[in-house]
RNA sequence: GGGCGUAUAGCUCAGUUGGUUAGAGCGCUGUGUUGACAUCGCAGAGGUCACAAGUUCGAAUCUUGUUACGCCCA
């Protein structure tokens, strides 16, 4: 006998082992070669489950159960980031409390203490992902460090630079001075602050009094000035170009340059020009042939190309030493209050500083037109469909990926230098050896590049290198391209563009057919969920308050398509109680002996209420499985809730509790076992630990768990039209009764005759043969069928039949009278509207005729509802 | 500055190709009838679908504009 009430807290884990022990979630168990393969957004090994990972990994599993259980041979590959910046930052910090750095320890030890903590405390997210429930395929679980992963990484370094699709190359790069490395254009965040627009003056070279005005928001960086450009169409200054300014503070001659790039409306549309420390400057400096001058050194203090007194200094000291001094030399013209964006490092923090360095690129471009081709052709497609425009705009406009990183941790990249500066890239060390030796003729030592790749690099390999490429393994034939991934829209560019660019130019195919993108969780305000504001949910508390089910189900019924998450946990506990309630429906059923009958079928139940809710289930199955097949998560969720709770629940076990107290009762019984099996298998994606465990306890014997059993076909004519309309006119006339009993203050207990008259054949007979159902549910002692309206009594109109409630005596004549008056009112505001419609020569002549007939039909049943109205208001009026 | 998106009940949100008397959950009000469930049942109140114009026989739904908010990119 099923307890009380669900203790949720004693299944979850029991049940999570048991799917384990049997190898529910390994690929390859069921024999088909209908795949359907995830491969999981790696969370970073540092990484703890939040909201957002609830979300995208209760998504990814409502899919993979679903599949599974369709009987495809499903594969949700898991596995984890290596995470460069952030795991290097954790652990470093780690070293920093015993006052150590990674320099004390050398590079090789401090990887070792890397993998060391990584053994110890990496991945604890997949505890909580399967606390959550997730089904991936915990066998496969990989790494992008692990040593296949890593070939694949140096073998697609090698064949693309052997493709000249990477190359080194000296450029401006995102330097992070935190970090000590080159960051991505995409890990840089533009912030707006409230800066200033310091305006100097320059002297003009040989042309005593006259100066030169350039305005800048950064002023330390005029120690590498080496230009200043005007328009070429500026009035005010064409008589200056080709002439110099001398740069005061440090005394340089630069010379005043006609550049496009300068804008006349903009300051004194003049402006200087520090090629090695702004992107546009450097274009400006290229195009012009000016001096590159790089004055800072990595932690972005000032180098020794500036005069003395500025060396060593931090750039925001230099900055106000620049100011003070610009303005003891009468040179300051003026200082703006002007906003305007800064990059700052997305994991640092700190203001990114353009330098000048040696780095490695991939060349995007080039790698992005399949990537481009794959969508516009409908090989890929977005989900929802805007994100597509998201995707074009930045594959369009791609800029060279910087792929090296000056850390520690991460796949080093493969390439050696020879003495002169040779480079030589091969997988192995001692292939570049070779190819060294046969380029100098003589064995050569060479040294490693001591950067790593970018982590995204290896992640961009995802979908194939988990399967085991490079090698030709049975997974890749069988599992490549995946099917579906699902992810934020944060990452599109970071990872989905990217594995895409991959996939296509390594497999050849693209990694999935459909990026199922979903809305970010928010706070309940809507505020973005961060430690700063100390907004954030932990979705382990809710889980542990209201249970990994109840968490599921939220975050699926709330991911419609577009729209954020905004976390409720009000709403949370109503899916607890949810879970609740299909509890206590099985215990009912459990009660009175429902069992499924071997060689029951349900399509060939007798009994009215049986035909009806038979035909509910087949309803709610396509409704469920539509909704799933095109990713709308709420539709679906939202389906099998209202089927369980408000049909299943609310009106067919209350219409079986007649039947289940007599003795005609094992149709009934059969079918309210059968459609709860159906509940618990549409629901089982959503909602996995109470369904299974119900599905063990509600049967004596299962040929297989829940989580493998086979999700529900039923034959296309299943639906019997006849007993659904019967059961709705029955369901309607209850209702009526409940709320004219209601709104009359009938009390709730209180048992009251009822005469039923002017109904069609029909209806009698369905009166009669639902007669026991109504009394029970509407507190009904006695009918009569067209009988004399008792003086007192209250009427309703329900379909074509005047619905008589005598109450003795006991009613009140006022308030009835206005109720009546109320229905006529609303009656005639609606037949207006309907009248005016078909009034209307036009709408009669253009309207599709099923609709114009429809609009009949209504305003002929409204007719006949407000005569009957009038009819019962008029004998009110006699009393 | 460019692009995208959102404005529907007190709150959070559904509403698939234009044809509903516009729905749900929560909250609110009233009420509790035979042992599934008070983590519940029954009933009810509550909306000029942001604003304006247009297309149409017909607009929450399509078009344009306005306003507000959000996001991405520069």
């Amino acid at each position: 006998m099923l307890d009380k009430s669900y203790r949720l807290d004693e299944v979850e884990g029991k049940l999570y082992s048991k799917w384990i022990e049997q190898g529910a979630f390994s690929c390859g168990r069921a024999k088909t070669d209908d795949t359907y393969t995830i491969v999981i957004p790696p969370p970073n090994v540092t990484g703890s489950l939040h909201m957002g990972h609830a979300l995208n990994n209760t998504l990814q599993d409502v899919l993979i159960r679903f599949e599974r259980m369709r009987g495809k041979d499903t594969l949700w590959q898991p596995g984890m980031d290596h995470a460069g910046i952030a795991t290097q930052m954790v652990v470093e910090r780690q070293l920093a409390e015993q006052d150590i750095t990674r320099h004390d320890l050398g590079r090789e030890k401090f990887i070792d203490k890397v993998w060391e903590w990584k053994d110890q405390s990496g991945g604890q997210i997949f505890q909580q992902l399967q606390r959550l429930g997730a089904t991936c395929d915990w066998d496969r679980e990989r790494f992008t460090m692990d040593e296949g992963l890593s070939k694949a990484v140096r073998k697609v370094f090698v064949q693309l630079y052997k493709e000249g699709l990477i190359y080194r190359d000296k450029r401006l790069v995102n330097w992070d001075p935190k970090f000590h490395t080159a960051i991505s254009d995409l890990e840089v965040e533009q912030q707006e602050v409230n800066g200033h627009m310091w305006h100097f003056r320059y002297p003009v070279e040989g042309e005593e009094g006259r100066f030169i005005t350039v305005a800048t928001t950064r002023p330390e960086t005029m120690l590498g000035d080496t230009g200043i450009a005007v328009h070429p169409d500026d009035e005010r200054y064409k008589d200056l170009v080709g002439k110099y300014a001398i740069l005061p503070i440090v005394g340089r001659r630069i010379p005043i340059v006609a550049d496009e790039y300068a804008d006349p409306e903009q300051g004194s549309g003049a402006v200087k020009i520090t090629p090695a420390h702004d992107f546009n400057d450097f274009e400006v400096g290229k195009r012009a042939g000016l001096e590159v001058i790089n004055i800072m050194d990595e932690n972005a203090h000032l180098n020794d190309t500036v005069p003395e007194a500025y060396r060593g200094m931090e750039r925001f000291a230099a900055r106000k030493k620049v100011v003070a001094e610009i303005e003891s030399l009468g040179l300051l013209e003026k200082i703006d209050y002007h906003p305007h964006t800064v990059p700052y490092g997305d994991r640092s923090g700190v203001v990114i500083e353009p330098l000048l360095t040696d780095q490695w690129f991939a060349d995007a471009a080039t790698l992005a037109q399949p990537a481009i081709r794959a969508v516009e052709s409908g090989k890929t497609k977005f989900v929802p469909e805007k994100w597509t425009n998201t995707y074009y705009d930045w594959m369009r406009n791609i800029q060279p990926w910087c792929i090296s990183r000056q850390l520690w941790w991460g796949h080093r990249i493969p390439a050696w230098f020879g003495p002169d500066g040779m480079i030589f890239v091969e997988e192995t060390e001692e292939e570049a050896i070779k190819a060294a030796e046969d380029h100098y003729g003589k064995q050569t030592d060479l040294t490693q590049d001591n950067d790593v790749l970018d982590t995204w690099f290896s992640s961009a390999l995802w979908p194939f290198s988990t399967l085991g490429w490079p090698e030709k393994t049975p997974e890749l034939a069988r599992y490549y391209p995946t099917d579906v991934l699902v992810t934020g829209f944060d990452i599109i560019f970071f990872w989905v563009a990217r594995m895409m660019m991959m996939g296509l130019h390594f497999m050849e195919e693209a990694p999935f057919h459909t990026v199922y993108i979903h809305a970010l969780v928010r706070d309940e305000h809507g505020a973005k969920m961060s430690k700063s504001k100390g907004n954030v949910v932990d979705p382990l508390d809710l889980m542990d308050k209201y249970g990994a089910d109840a968490l599921r189900f939220f975050l699926s019924v709330s991911a419609a398509q577009g729209r954020d998450v905004r976390l409720s946990e009000q709403r949370v506990e109503g899916y607890r109680n949810f879970a609740t309630k299909l509890w206590n429906a099985a215990r009912f059923c459990e009660m009175n002996e429902c069992t499924v009958p071997d060689g029951f079928d349900p399509f060939a139940v007798k009994e009215t209420i049986n035909r009806w809710i038979v035909g509910e289930t087949v309803k709610c199955e396509k409704a469920v499985r539509d909704a799933l097949e095109s990713y709308r998560f709420n539709d679906a969720s939202n389906a099998i809730y209202a089927f369980t709770w408000n049909v299943f629940c609310d009106w067919y076990l209350e219409f079986a509790k007649l039947p289940f107290q007599g003795n005609d009762k094992a149709e009934t019984q059969a079918t309210a076992a059968w459609v709860l099996d159906q509940i618990l298998k549409i629901l089982h994606p959503f909602m996995p630990f109470v369904t299974e465990e119900l599905w063990g306890s509600v049967a004596a014997t299962r040929s297989s768990d829940l989580i493998v059993a086979d999700w529900p076909v039923y034959p296309a004519e299943a639906i019997d039209a006849a007993a659904a309309g019967e059961m709705e006119w029955v369901q309607e006339l209850i209702t009526g009764i409940r709320g004219v009993r209601s709104e009359m203050n009938v009390p709730a207990g209180a048992k009251i005759p009822l005469i039923f008259n002017g109904g069609s054949a029909e209806d009698k007979a369905c009166l009669e043969k639902h007669w026991d159902i109504i009394a029970r549910m509407a507190r009904i002692d006695s009918f009569n069928v067209d009988a004399d309206v008792p003086k007192g009594a209250l009427q309703f109109v329900h379909k074509g039949a005047t619905v008589v409630l005598p109450l003795a005596g006991a009613m009140d004549i006022d308030a009835e009278k206005a109720r009546l008056q109320k229905e006529i009112g609303k009656l005639s505001g609606y037949m207006t509207g309907l009248n005016k419609k078909l009034g209307n020569e036009k709408f009669v002549a253009n309207a599709p005729e099923e609709v114009v007939a429809g609009e009949k039909a209504k305003l002929a049943d409204a007719e006949i509802q407000l005569a009957k109205l009038n009819d019962a208001a008029a004998r009110l009026a006699e009393l």
